[in-house]
RNA sequence: UGACCCAUGGUGUAAUGGUAGCACUCCGGUUUUUGGUAUCGUCAGUCAAGGUUCGAGUCCUUGUGGGUCAACCA
């Protein structure tokens, strides 16, 4: 096997550069820190796809780690929720752990840090801070509280951790610098109080620790290698480095924290806020609408974990601010589906077609390859008659030269069936056609071998028989908004720039042997598009969702 | 008026001082019982100016443009 040459991305370059330097490989160890605040999307993918991809390439432990230090915000059932969408992605985690996990021993080292005259109690209020914080370009200043006594510091703090002060009264900060040319440097908060149950420790405790205290804390407790974060954490880097330095044994190793560019998707938001908002003000029908970037709601739209993790490794990682077309991510799904998904007919504009010569109480059931591309998929039969729908689209009472449908003296293939000609139509007393009448080549039948069943016809519909046909609800999808970066138009509001065409509901109908179809089976519906079955389907009510339709470039020339 | 990060076709990425490549998109040809797929092809790029070097997308300087940083959020 000829080993090719690929190319590694800027993280997997300084995971090499470490291992030369005399980083052994049995000590990489990667995590997924995710707040369990809301749900995973397509950009949290492409963290999953890094760090556990990390795991796979170099055969390290990857830890699913919950950073649970805000009670305000978070809840089980988003912890389920992420869980259930790494675990779909098709990754393994090593350990599943919890930033609440170490809170004691958080709790015990910032008690060394007081002793150690590294952080004091503050008991102003946050306007107050927030003044003697200063400005990126101007210094801040010392609080009053600098400089009060271990002692005092020990009893306050311990005030605060037995719930004896108020919510907001107090904070401990960590003594660094309040001149520092990093805000974050700035004497940052590590304690706050919070008088909150907490969804895994309940109300063991009444002081909460801050993601910059916990972070590198929690990467050096797991001895995590490379703690892999988002560029907007740069700055955060210098204060990661100062607490594990409080902490540091030189006999372990010392985790290391770099960033990536977050992902972003044209024609959509990625930030939860937004989200959130997509989600409260009913715009969409939850976290798991089929327009919505979320995997669960990429899910319900049809796709696959393959596809999403395809999207990923195909669009990389750097440290540059990006928006990548999701004409990728399309790509990806139709490409993983064209070698995966059944194909079968379902008509959704239906109009009636009339087989003239076709006995009227005849039925035939035709033998249908389930797909093409993989010939282990078999074939099922799909009835046929004198009576069926097309699509409206597919006949034109007069055709010009291009148009290779149906048309009046002109002939065409019906899918695995006959070749039919156009006869005549009927027409409504607006001048609407409301039925199409043709004649069928009795010797033509698909794979019949005959003379007439190979003769070239320019174009074939697809149809179902109206008789056994079945009724669906389809949901047509399309992109949530009509701007490329919808929450990047300055003075502009993301939401002036919402698709009113997002979802278009249709009746349609479908052949019969999807009646056996279950939630979220995935189907090509033949010159159309690929399709999932939707969990609101029940017994007697099919519901498809589109998840992307199929190239088309007739409609391209002809519109 | 600070610090830090970033800049390669329309988009996303690669080239580790030595032929600017790959994928998507767009456009066109061939094949096709899906106007799909497959396949072939076309268009298209190193932000600018200096410098170092035999040689610079890559190193240096300056400029330009974009981004990040001042929650008791993560």
């Amino acid at each position: 096997m000829s080993e090719e040459k690929k190319s590694l991305n800027f993280i997997e370059q300084i995971i090499e550069d470490d291992l030369a330097n005399g980083l052994t490989k049995d000590k990489l160890r990667f995590r997924f820190p995710p707040e369990p605040n809301g749900y995973l999307h397509i950009g949290h993918a492409a963290s999953i796809c890094l760090n556990f991809g990390l795991g796979l390439r170099y055969n390290a432990p990857v830890n699913l780690r919950f950073d649970d230090t805000n009670p305000a915000k978070e809840e089980q059932e988003y912890v389920d929720s992420i869980k259930y969408d790494v675990q779909w992605l098709g990754f393994k985690w090593d350990k599943e752990l919890y930033s609440s996990d170490y809170f004691q021993q958080l709790y015990d080292w910032a008690v060394q840090m007081i002793k150690d005259n590294k952080a004091y109690v503050d008991n102003q209020s946050s306007e107050q801070m927030a003044l003697q914080k200063g400005t990126p370009t101007e210094p801040g200043t010392d609080s009053p509280n600098r400089n009060s006594t271990v002692e005092e510091n020990l009893a306050l703090f311990a005030k605060m951790k037995n719930c004896e002060l108020e919510e907001g009264s107090h904070v401990l900060r960590a003594k660094i610098d309040m001149k520092h040319v990093n805000m974050h440097m700035r004497d940052p908060i590590m304690y706050r109080i919070l008088k909150r149950h907490h969804h895994r420790t309940g109300n063991d405790w009444c002081i909460y620790p801050m993601y910059d205290w916990t972070h590198g804390e929690s990467d050096y407790l797991e001895q995590i290698s490379h703690s892999i974060c988002t560029l907007e954490f740069k700055s955060h880097r210098d204060l990661y480095d100062w607490y594990v330095d409080q902490v540091y044994d030189f006999s372990k190793l010392r985790p290391k924290q770099r960033e990536f560019a977050r992902r972003n998707l044209s024609y959509t938001v990625m930030s939860k806020r937004k989200l959130l908002q997509l989600v409260e003000e009913k715009i969409v029908s939850g976290w798991d609408d089929p327009r919505m970037p979320t995997i669960s709601g990429l899910r319900r739209r049809g796709y696959t974990p393959e596809s999403i993790r395809t999207f990923s490794e195909t669009a990389g990682i750097s440290k540059r601010d990006n928006v990548t077309d999701v004409a990728l991510l399309e790509y990806c799904i139709k490409d993983d589906l064209n070698k995966t998904a059944p194909r079968v007919m379902a008509v959704l504009n239906p109009i009636k077609l009339v087989i003239t010569n076709y006995p009227e109480d005849k039925e035939e059931w035709l033998t249908a390859e389930n797909n093409q591309e993989d010939e282990s998929a078999g074939s099922r039969k799909v009835p046929f008659s004198r009576e069926i729908y097309i699509e409206k689209e597919d006949f034109k009472e007069e055709a010009n030269k291009k148009f290779f449908r149906l048309s009046i003296g002109k002939e065409v293939r019906l899918k695995n069936a006959y070749i039919i000609k156009g006869e005549s139509v009927v027409k409504d007393e607006n001048g609407e056609i409301t039925e199409i009448h043709c004649t069928y080549d009795t010797d033509s039948l698909s794979g019949s071998g005959t003379e007439a069943s190979q003769r070239k016809v320019k174009g074939t519909l697809h149809w179902v028989s109206i008789k056994h046909a079945v009724k669906a609800e389809v949901r047509l999808y399309d992109r949530l908004f009509t701007e490329e970066a919808p929450d990047s138009q300055k003075d502009k509001d993301f939401k002036d720039f919402l698709n009113p065409d997002s979802l278009k509901i249709i009746a349609a109908f479908v052949e019969p042997s999807l009646k056996e179809a279950n939630i979220l089976d995935r189907f090509q519906f033949q010159r159309l598009g690929y399709f999932c079955v939707d969990k609101d389907t029940t017994k007697t009510h099919l519901v498809f969702n589109r998840t992307v339709p199929l190239r088309d470039s007739w409609t391209k020339m002809s519109g």
